[in-house]
DNA sequence: CATTTTTATATCGCACACGATCTAATCGTT
DNA sequence: AACGATTAGATCGTGTGCGATATAAAAATG
């Protein structure tokens, strides 16, 4: 029978945490000169990849509700990223659309990502893989419990 | 010169983001039963460690500041958990102690962290480890930028 | 030993997260 | 068609995180 030290260094959900703290530290500057919060950015990746979406299907990608989404997508808006309109077919839904200043916002933040390329150091690109494979299955694994 | 697609999957970033979100999910319930928050409940497994501390010290630790937790200990201390006193050496320090009631708690904490232990599934401890180890350098590497 | 500088913590404002609840629209059943 | 049940978003309250700033104590400097 081993003792298990009750230890933060011993959790891995305080790595996450803690992880979760120091990407955004370090993506902060090259956001704040596009003008996104980290919450938002992810969004505009999200919306990169797929606009013209519902805010439920958007919030199944970033695992994310209305309650938080709905205020971000509004300040995404004001920003002038995004447009969020009634679905005319069921207007219970709203769909959002990137606007061309959003489309635009692209092209500025692909040097985002590689503002922390340094910290993976001399980590090759399948190890890099790995890693973010792992956290995903865990993530899916938790959400499952 | 391969492209790099901008998919939120292909994110180490995202990955580590959505995972914390998960694993606060995940423990919310076994935290309600015994009163804390998330934040709440890393920052009293760090006092278990090691407690009698000043903020600077503990935040050393949590990778916070003390615009973060003056008010979180403020609620800890609400609640009957830690005490936080101005230290007579340096009236500018507050130490930070664990009351009886915070370290009675340490006891009934111990099932939180099972909890979620179906998350990891056959993965044996070495590997969640490995994992662990992984995710807190480059945690580390990202602070140091 | 008086003044400047630094250090430790606290305060404030803004932006997430999320549980609980509300509203409006659609669906299902009769 | 009518009406209860479901669904999609929005709203509200609480608790983080964190930048900017304030305050008070200690240290450093002359």
């Amino acid at each position: 029978m081993t003792t298990v030290p009750l230890d933060l260094d011993a959790f891995v959900c305080f790595a996450i945490y803690s992880a979760n703290g120091a990407f955004n530290r370090a993506y902060k500057p090259a956001l704040d000169a596009i003008g996104l919060t980290y919450p938002q950015y992810v969004t505009m990746v999200a919306l990169w990849a797929k606009d013209d979406v519902t805010v439920g299907e958007l919030g199944d990608r970033l695992f994310l509700e209305s309650n938080t989404l709905t205020p971000l997508l509004k300040r995404l808006e004001g920003a002038g990223f995004v447009t969020r309109r009634r679905d005319p077919a069921d207007e219970r839904q709203v769909r959002i659309q990137l606007t061309e200043a959003g489309r635009a916002l692209k092209e500025r933040a692909k040097e985002v990502p590689q503002t922390i390329a340094g910290a993976f150091g001399a980590t090759n690109p399948e190890d890099v893989a790995r890693l973010r494979a792992e956290i995903a299955r865990l993530r899916d694994a938790l959400n499952e419990l």
